[in-house]
DNA sequence: AGCACGCCGACT
DNA sequence: GTCGGCGTGCTC
């Protein structure tokens, strides 16, 4: 018997092995191997095992490193799918669905319990110590913080063990900690007709079950959350478990409190967790002991044994594109994942990506409308405000007095912009020169607090000096505006307002919840902050949402720039008037009759898609067609062109008579990053399989080593 | 990816 | 004369 080894290594090749005879009879698909590799060994996946081989030296797997196989079938089928429609290889594949942890070997503690039998001998005075305490802790310590804390060795830990007095065991803490706390189950809230009639939709593909996409449009407060509870409860009953994909930032621990108040079993990936608690969460699933999982795209990966349900919240956005190898976009992924499953998939969105809103109109995906919201609170008022008349172009004089009011009625505001730092641009009044990254094209952004200058790109950080570096006068003036400017001016404008600034310069971690929960609580009445504050929260007080600037996004030289627009005034817009007293919305732009603008302040996602869609069909791009981006980077900008116009040379021998499209070589938007130059060739088609042809052509193009080739399949953003 | 092989330039 | 840069090819 000969067995096919993926290793993680980016080659496309799957290496052949011989099965000696001793592991015959253990070796199963989706286990690890040791093997020889080269001169050394290397683990491996077990992909297949075959009666023959077609490679003539084949070599002998050395050894089991799982009992059991790491990777069930689907998934192992899973990886093959992603291999091939991201190019990358198997192996590669497979290392991305487990979480960091689970590859490792676990390097368990010990922990010292007492056994309560046994005597010690009268004169084991050091071990009388080290029991005594042991009695101070109120968990089994592990076993050097026991020796450290009655200071003494491993021997009258041993002379206690004899006695039979203590046991020491593997860390079992896990469990205990990840046992739920509890949290007060909530009675299920009666449905509305539009929510009812999106179940019902639903329900028969779950009970079946069979695959199909069901699109859920509706704006943020529509009540697609109760839609997912009601779907995952139905999945529940079948015997089957779901599987909850939601954007990094919106998974926030109010998220998950509304999961566990419904359904007993619930598993949280999350990347912010310790490694031994993901793995501990990632085993207890493959176990069966969770039926719903909730996490970030990784969770897409999840190992659970029956999968009934998968639902992807806010399914246009960009964080479930992984940016490294492979570059798969996890709510792809899940259909794919579910097809394979027979089952469904709920996508939902208040402005779904034109990728899923095409499908839904054309039939492909079941679309379901949520209008307006639930409880009947209207959508709050969206008023645009011209900042080219108005003399601040920070806050107008609009915004001024509505914060006022708001304020002054007992409501609360935040005040939107998504970009960190004081200034974004730091330029010289006398030489008119402006502090650039010196690795970057890009400009630096002041960081006032922490007296920085930051590359928002590379992280580059310089001391901010009030001289400019090239004329040495000090004459450095601070244009354009981020937060932390914001959150300044906004405690000069409204003093005596409480207000929090919420971005990842303010907080990380537990800092940034007690930050939120402040403002929840309504302590801080005024919260200025990024994106973080758009996801996963809800305030019910919050009378007043100000944009501060809507057009951040509007000038990004990529063709989603409209679409983000678009989401971006939805989702922030949505945090406004959620509770009894209403709400309104102030966007401030520049360029107040852009459509993309002008339909989010009507809350008209699908007036919006459809003029987006025209504009895309008519340029060829995407949902119009596919697309793929090939970036070269070096560190010497000609050989970042000569190798772009390698690549452009190798897929014109593979446009399929015309069914892709090249576009390129041409120099990135973004032209360097990290001191590197970049170029890219663009690739579009209707075809998947044609523009699959067309990246292996692109990834065989000769390129020298130090020219770096990424090839990016359905690319988030093209700079 | 990592490593060995092999081919041309500038140095103990 | 050799050290080492890097382009090329291979790993079961």
């Amino acid at each position: 018997m000969f067995a096919k080894i993926a290793l993680d290594l980016p080659v496309p090749t799957e290496f052949t092995y011989a099965v000696p005879d001793r592991l015959l009879a253990e070796l199963k698909p989706g286990q690890r191997v040791r093997v020889p590799f080269r001169t050394q060994t290397r683990v491996g996946y077990l992909v297949s095992l075959e009666e023959s081989s077609d490679f003539p030296e084949t070599k002998d797997i050395l050894a089991v490193v799982d009992p059991e196989p790491l990777v069930p079938p689907d998934l192992l089928n899973l990886a093959r799918w992603i291999s091939s429609y991201y190019g990358c290889a198997l192996g590669e594949a497979i290392q991305a669905m487990l979480p960091g942890g689970v590859r490792k070997r676990r390097p368990r503690t010990k922990v010292v319990v007492r056994t309560g039998s046994g005597e010690l001998p009268a004169r084991a005075r050091k071990a009388a110590a080290v029991f005594e305490a042991l009695a101070r802790f109120d968990r089994p310590p592990a076993v050097k913080r026991l020796l450290d804390a009655a200071g003494t060795t491993r021997a009258a830990l041993r002379t206690l063990e004899r006695a039979g007095l203590v046991r020491i065991e593997d860390d079992e803490r896990e469990e205990e900690l990840d046992a739920e706390r509890p949290v007060e189950s909530d009675t299920p809230p009666a449905l509305e007709a539009p929510q009812q009639a999106a179940l019902d939709a639903i329900r028969p593909d779950v009970l079946a079950p069979r695959f199909h996409v069901h699109l859920l449009l509706g704006v943020t407060g529509s009540g697609k959350t109760e839609v997912y509870l009601r779907a995952i409860a139905e999945t529940l009953r079948t015997g089957r478990q779901a599987i909850v994909l939601v954007p990094e930032i919106a998974l926030t621990p109010q998220t998950v409190r509304r999961f566990r108040a419904r359904f007993a079993r619930v598993a949280v990936l999350h990347s912010a967790q310790a490694e031994a608690e993901r793995r501990r969460a990632w085993q207890r699933i493959r176990r069966g002991e969770a039926d719903v999982v909730i996490g970030p795209r990784s969770a897409v990966f999840a190992p659970v044994a029956r999968l009934g349900l998968v639902v992807v919240d806010e399914e246009h956005e960009t964080s479930f594109k992984q940016e490294t190898v492979p570059r798969y976009n996890a709510r792809d992924v899940a259909v794919i994942r579910a097809r394979d499953a027979g089952c469904p998939v709920i996508l939902g969105s208040a402005t779904p990506s034109l990728e899923s809103y095409a499908n839904g109109r054309k039939g492909r995906y079941a679309l379901h409308r949520l209008p307006g919201r639930a409880g009947g609170y209207p959508l709050p008022p969206v008023e645009i405000v011209d900042l080219s008349q108005e003399s601040s172009h920070l806050f107008s004089r609009r915004l001024r007095v509505a914060v006022a009011d708001a304020v002054a009625a007992g409501g609360q505001v935040i005040l939107f912009l998504n970009r960190r730092g004081f200034s974004t641009i730091v330029v010289c009044e006398r030489c008119r020169h402006t502090l650039g990254c010196p690795n970057c094209s890009s400009t630096l952004v002041f960081h006032k607090g922490r007296a920085k200058t930051v590359c928002h790109l590379c992280g580059h950080e310089a001391r901010a000096t009030p001289k400019c570096p090239e004329c040495h006068a000090t004459a450095l003036k601070y244009v354009g505006s981020g937060t932390e400017r914001v959150a300044e001016e906004a405690a000069e404008a409204w003093p005596g307002v409480k207000l929090v600034r919420v971005d990842s310069d303010s907080a990380r971690g537990e800092r940034l919840e007690d930050a939120i929960e402040s403002f929840r609580k309504g302590d801080a009445r005024l919260l200025v902050g990024t994106q973080m504050v758009a996801k996963g929260h809800h305030f019910p007080d919050v009378t007043l949402v100000g944009i501060v600037n809507a057009d951040t996004a509007l000038h990004l030289p990529d063709f989603r720039a409209n679409e983000r627009t678009f989401s971006l005034i939805s989702q922030v817009a949505g945090r406004a008037g959620r509770g009894e007293r209403g709400g309104r919305v102030i966007v401030q732009t520049f360029n107040p009759r852009h459509y993309a603008i002008e339909t989010a302040a009507r809350h008209d996602y699908e007036a919006f898609a459809k003029a987006e869609l025209e504009e895309r069909a008519m340029l060829g791009l995407p949902p119009e067609r596919r697309c793929a981006l090939a970036v070269l980077s070096a560190t010497e900008e000609p050989d970042a062109r000569a190798a772009a116009h390698r690549v452009a040379e190798a897929v014109r021998g593979q446009m399929a008579g015309g069914m892709v499209e090249l576009r390129g070589p041409a120099k990135a938007p973004i032209e360097r990053v990290r001191g590197r130059w970049r170029y890219m060739v663009l690739l579009l088609s209707k075809s998947a399989g044609a523009l699959a042809r067309a990246c292996a052509a692109a990834r065989g193009a000769r390129v020298p080593r130090r020219v770096d080739l990424v090839i990016d399949i359905d690319p988030a953003a093209v700079l």
